[in-house]
DNA sequence: TGAACACTTGCACAGTTGTTCAACTATTAG
DNA sequence: CTAATAGTTGAACAACTGTGCAAGTGTTCA
């Protein structure tokens, strides 16, 4: 059975409005991706790692106990983002945080990461409230 | 052939050092699987119609012209991620964001989005320096 | 010039993820 | 009670993604 898009509820039964700035297609687009890049857990180590500092990729091989190749195809994606910066100083290429968004990205996620879990609800029915997430921040 | 970790070149070589909490593993997984969830297009999407105010399962598949088990599916994901809260009025079941965290992040990875990207280089060799993101992508 | 070092890239394979269908639970109306 | 509305969930399948290997490029140094 196929229920698509024949809302018997109507919109105006709910929903508040906040103020937003319209997102383009594309902004929402390159968010997603810059996301995704930074949704793997060795790439965001490594990440980590280069706000701490430039370093060239043999080094982070070495930091991660990786293959080189391993650690150059991960810098590749987020290269890919432009969330990393690269130069070459002689023989090696540094790696680093493109900017300071990045660094503020990675950190406000960490930061939320470490919130208290809200528990797990117990399948409880209750009065006309399901309250799953009590408001625990800010 | 199998290179691993035996750098010749040594760390002090290069690598400066800034000031960065440190991260436990955990926070580090959790943090990716947030960002995990917020990498595909259209949870994202889901999310910043939600930034603009609570709805129901109903009247997002309505927004967003998908079927309703789809749009389920999208908010178990968020769900799992603590990324939106959730309580019943009546037949319906309303969703939202889960806090100010969270539209944050969004907010601050589309202000990077929208953000001029690093001009498309001449692909020139210069004094020691590879400009930021040489390829193209997608 | 050639050898050594420092990466990068194409490819194949395994593991993961998003969507849909169908069946299920929960709440309200008759 | 039964029917209808609202939403959830499990399974299957196609599409995507990360890793490691092998072979490549580019730079330095003798």
């Amino acid at each position: 059975m196929r229920r698509t898009v024949d809302p018997t509820c109507k919109p105006e039964e709910h929903a508040g409005a906040r103020r937003w700035p319209d997102v383009t297609g594309t902004a929402l687009q390159r968010a997603s991706r810059i996301f995704r890049a930074l949704g793997d857990p060795p790439r965001l180590r490594l990440l980590v790692l280069l706000a701490k500092g430039e370093a060239c990729v043999t080094e982070v091989a070495a930091a991660e106990r990786e293959e080189i190749s391993t650690i150059s195809q991960r810098l590749r994606v987020l290269r890919s983002e432009s969330l990393v910066s690269r130069r070459r100083q002689g023989k090696h290429i540094l790696y680093g945080l493109a900017d300071q968004h990045v660094a503020d990205l990675i950190f406000n996620a960490l930061a939320h990461a470490s919130e208290p879990r809200p528990a797990p609800p117990p399948a409880h029915k209750e009065e006309g409230a399901i309250h799953v997430t009590p408001d625990s921040h800010r």
